[in-house]
DNA sequence: GTCATTGCAAATACTTTGCAAATCA
DNA sequence: TGATTTGCAAAGTATTTGCAATGAC
């Protein structure tokens, strides 16, 4: 395990990452800005919000060129999540998503396309979050809205 | 893929299985009373509701003296949740689990021991569920409450 | 007896890890 | 240069599958 450092400066929730000072940010995260880590941060905040799988990610990072491999894919998502640049969803107990969205919102997943969306402008909200059992804190709750296309019932 | 048959008369949402009639419960689903699908809905359905993995099942199996090997441990768990006996509940991007209960209701994640129980007396109300994408219907809503334990902290 | 079901072992999918070579400051 | 990072290949974990043997009706 002398892969994966425990930034020390993480982030905090929500933040934003703009398309020019990955560099920083990713040195702000305790992370140095290295060849694939620069690219790799690129490919993921570039575009908005998105929601990949490392197998996803890596064939994007092929498709640009970039020189790394599907185990630095790997590394590099669980740093950039640790250092709370991604969040991990899990939806589907297959392969793990990571979202470039860090701040409060939940999910549509896509039964079939196996895809995670986005629920627009935050509109859930839940009501009535029971206490947790004794000794634990809630650290996050989570929804995902299954839908399944209308034709083409599984 | 000459096992896992879709079952013809599945059951319907929220169905409860009594500790006795399950031959009968198993042929409704269109499936054989065998040894190893009594023994196994046995263990599922006679101590409540639980929360169970493959693993977790087969180990439950082994102490009962229940022959049966992993492979059909899977396949049955799948047939059961075919058939509406079983939901299967993704939390955690690493194994499936498997809810006997099979109602409307959602799940605390104890992160650490990764243990699934549910939220009790059904006190979560989701607001505000956004209209699903186009073409798109909902099948399922989860909401996970994923909690930690307040001293050992990760 | 016939067809469904089971069990084994091999295969698969995703993810992690050990360690030497390459890279960064 | 010295510490971190990368990449490869091997290992690991959860799950699925092919197919011969077994069991149910």
């Amino acid at each position: 395990m002398e892969d994966r450092p425990k930034p020390a400066g993480a982030a905090t929730d929500g933040v934003r990452i703009g398309s020019t000072d990955l560099s920083a940010t990713l040195r702000g995260a305790g992370l140095r800005p290295t060849r694939q880590r620069m690219a790799l941060a690129e490919l993921l905040f570039a575009k908005g919000d998105r929601h990949v799988s490392a197998e996803r990610l890596y064939e994007e990072a092929r498709e640009a060129k970039v020189p790394v491999s599907l185990a630095t894919i790997y590394n590099t998502l669980h740093q950039f999540t640790d250092a709370g640049l991604l969040r991990a969803i899990a939806v589907d107990s297959a392969r793990t998503y990571f979202d470039t969205n860090t701040g409060d919102h939940h999910h549509f997943f896509i039964e079939g396309k196996e895809e995670v969306i986005d629920v627009p402008d935050d509109a859930i909200k839940v009501e009535n979050i029971p206490q947790p059992p004794d000794g634990m804190e809630i650290s996050r709750v989570d929804v995902i809205v299954r839908v399944r296309s209308l034709t083409n019932s599984s």
